[in-house]
RNA sequence: GCCGCCUUAGCUCAGUCGGUAGAGCGAAUCACUCGUAAUGAUUAGGUCGUCGGUUCGAUUCCGACAGGCGGCUCCA
């Protein structure tokens, strides 16, 4: 047998190997139980790949990215043999990793019950322990057909072959759009005990799966696609360790304690009553001064950024958003209309039509209509009009979801009217003062997202469409931050760059928007005069920072887990007194702390001071102010904070000092 | 909108194989006045989400609706 070279490379190291042809990738790697495949010349491959003359290989360790996918993949071929023995009659549709886990769709009659998950589990715990073997067998369309005719759903894989970018999130995983094949699972005597097309690669076998778990069953269409039939899909998650495993079930317990919905009641900050109707909240008082908060330290800024603050009403009639176009495509997206003013004589005929009021879906119609108000000059350029504006628009019942999708909704909107000139320079400027809004709220770790045209769908001349996406791309790269493209992710109507910010566990939320217009000016016949004379069309910027105060609030609160920064808590003070006698003296105290603006209470319930340390803890107030015979005798107080931390015996002054110089720097303690 | 699950006191939950319910926390009252995460006692509080059906009898079984949760689709 004649010698082939290949190159074994990890991380900068390359080295150099002469080994025999019909080398498998598993035996540069034998030593090495953490290795579950390999990449062979960039593509993964099993470990029991042929490795050829040249071949450039580098291991895959389980506990890197693509290591986790493949053993997720592998586990969710091991959900799906356990389906098929236990529900014999299940189709199976597809099956991939996806983040921190993997599902498998699966057609059958009955839903899953939590009940079968267990069972299912328990029958995949045997299926791992046969120590089945993934082994990969090429076919081609014909074969599989015949092979698969049982599976309708692969059939209809094996005809998109080619196309799987498009097919189906995550079909890609059955068939690439190379050669098609499918993995038998094998038994230790070498029988084949199941199949499913999939391109792999996979684990070697199955006791290679450390830690697995299911977590939940869902209904999911076909091929993401609404007008498909509902497959059953079922979720699950697959580590490298059952210490892995643990720590990411720890991590959605903590998410968990974080969820704005259950904060929000313990905290007392807002609710959602069944009267009101789904998805519509009320603010609590603690709620209340949150919010306050938020809005006006946003007002302040927009008014040093020189915006100017507008109103308008929440409902309009019909002719605005004939006008804006939304009622052409998004009618759906709104409540329907109160017919108004209808009259009709004594035998019920109607003598005045009326009219269809709508409530707003948007504000930018009504700024459109501010601007239109009366000439503008180029000199009135830019124009910045912001907006708290409440907005409705109909979810359907499906997504409600807190504070993060609600059918009632106050956005700080702003809308820029510049000259093409002006572009550059304003959205360059939204964009810097954007990101340190954010920053002054307390997120810091932000990647951009830019969305860029449609070419099959969108309005306005390819020159500007040119320019002004290349100004956001510019303005981005000046910010320093990572930027993701969106191809073709515009609406129709312009280019758009939004800001993306992970909390303190790393989800991401998206933030702020920053949106060119090219169509609305043209739908209002917007005019500025320009300095010579002639009537120019100005370009509108849609700006959202918040995109609506209500989420980022919910944000917010998952970003500190509730124990908000000073300037934001509800309370930022909590008095408590060692003893009854001492109620007197911290009331004089926060009468001095309210004097100056600071937000303070006195425990004078006749709970024991523990328990009012342990419910001023509870409700995360940042400030226990607690004073006893020592502190009063001294005229002064002992500071407690959230984490344990004592400071006891602070004069009176220096500790209202404290507090107000923590609140004014928006500092954490 | 679709699929599944859920809805019992203000909150978290137990319970009733069909005979109108219970705990802890919270609240109120009383006693205690205490130095860094729960003092003790007493009391109040529920047409068991709503409406309809089956039944001698429904909180329990069935259906519709509303609301919630997890997904899917959607998010201009």
């Amino acid at each position: 047998m004649s010698d082939i070279k290949v190159a074994l490379v990890h991380a900068d190291a390359r080295e150099e190997r002469t080994v025999t042809a019909g080398t498998k990738a598993w035996e540069l790697f034998a030593e090495d139980r953490d290795v579950i495949a390999a990449r062979v010349d960039g593509e993964l491959r099993d470990l029991a790949h042929d490795l050829a003359d040249g071949a450039v290989v580098e291991s895959v360790p389980i506990d890197s990215d693509d290591g986790r996918n493949i053993l997720r993949h592998s586990c969710a071929h091991v959900l799906a043999q356990a389906v098929q023995d236990l529900f014999p009659d299940a189709k199976l549709g597809i099956g991939p990793p996806v983040e921190n886990g993997f599902y498998y769709d699966f057609d059958v009659e009955t839903p899953f019950t939590p009940d079968d998950l267990t069972k299912l589990e328990t029958r995949m715990r045997k299926i791992i322990k046969e120590n089945q073997r993934f082994s990969r067998r090429v076919t081609d369309d014909d074969a599989a057909r015949e092979e698969l005719a049982g599976e309708p759903y692969k059939l209809e894989l094996i005809g998109l072959k080619g196309e799987a970018g498009t097919a189906a999130e995550g079909a890609s995983a059955e068939v690439g759009a190379g050669e098609l094949t499918i993995y038998d699972n094998l038994d230790r005597n070498g029988e084949v005990v199941w199949k499913d097309l999939c391109r792999g690669p996979h684990l070697p076998t199955t006791k290679r799966i450390p830690a697995f778990k299911l977590m939940r069953t869902a209904a999911a269409y076909w091929r993401g696609d609404e007008k498909n039939k509902q497959l059953q899909r079922i979720y699950g998650t697959a580590w490298e360790s059952k210490e892995a495993l643990d720590a990411h079930l720890h991590r959605l317990e903590e998410a968990e304690k974080r969820d704005h919905r259950k904060l929000g009641r313990e905290l007392d900050l807002f609710s959602f009553p069944d009267e009101i109707g789904s998805g519509l909240a009320v603010f609590h008082p603690k709620g209340g001064v949150l919010r306050t908060q938020m809005e006006d330290y946003s007002r302040r800024r927009h008014t040093e950024e020189g915006y100017e603050f507008v109103y308008s009403p929440h409902i309009t009639k019909g002719e605005l958003f004939q006008t804006s176009g939304h009622l052409d495509w998004y009618a759906d997206g709104m409540y329907p209309p109160m017919h108004m003013d209808e009259a009709r004589d004594h035998e019920g005929k109607v003598v005045k039509p009326g009219q269809d009021y709508y409530l707003k879906p948007m504000n930018c119609p009504f700024h459109c209509l501010i601007f239109k108000s009366r000439g503008r000059s180029y000199r009135e350029l830019p124009l910045r009009l912001f907006e708290f504006g409440t907005v409705y628009r109909y979810e359907k019942s499906g997504v409600v979801h807190g504070l993060t999708r609600v059918r009632g909704m106050t956005q700080d909107d702003a809308h820029l009217y510049v000259t093409r000139e002006q572009l550059h320079d304003e959205l360059s400027r939204t964009l810097t003062f954007v990101l340190g809004l954010l920053r002054d709220y307390g997120l810091e770790d932000f990647y951009l997202e830019l969305s860029t045209k449609d070419p099959e769908k969108y309005v306005g001349d390819d020159a500007i469409w040119e320019e002004a996406t290349e100004t956001l791309r510019q303005v981005a790269a000046a910010s320093g931050l990572e930027l993701v493209p969106d191809p073709g992710g515009a609406a129709f109507y312009g280019p758009k760059i939004s800001v993306q910010a992970r909390d303190a566990i790393g989800r991401t939320w998206q933030m702020s928007t920053v949106q060119l217009d090219f169509n609305l000016p043209e739908r209002f016949d917007l005019e500025y005069a320009a300095s010579d004379g002639s009537r120019q069309r100005p370009v509108m910027i849609h700006r959202a920072l918040f995109g609506s105060i209500e989420r980022f609030l919910g944000v917010l609160v998952e970003h500190y887990a509730g124990a908000f920064p000073p300037w934001l808590a509800p309370v930022q003070v909590q008095g408590i007194p060692i003893a009854e006698r001492h109620s007197d003296y911290l009331i004089e105290v926060a009468g001095r702390m309210t004097a100056q603006g600071l937000r303070v209470e006195v425990d004078t319930s006749d709970d024991r001071m523990q328990k009012k340390i342990r419910n001023a803890q509870l409700q995360k107030v940042p400030f226990m102010m607690i004073a006893g015979d020592e502190d009063v005798a001294a005229g002064a107080v002992s500071f407690r904070y959230r984490d344990g931390r004592q400071d006891n015996g602070v004069p009176v002054d220096e500790a209202i000092a404290r507090v107000a110089a923590a609140v004014a720097a928006r500092e954490q303690v």
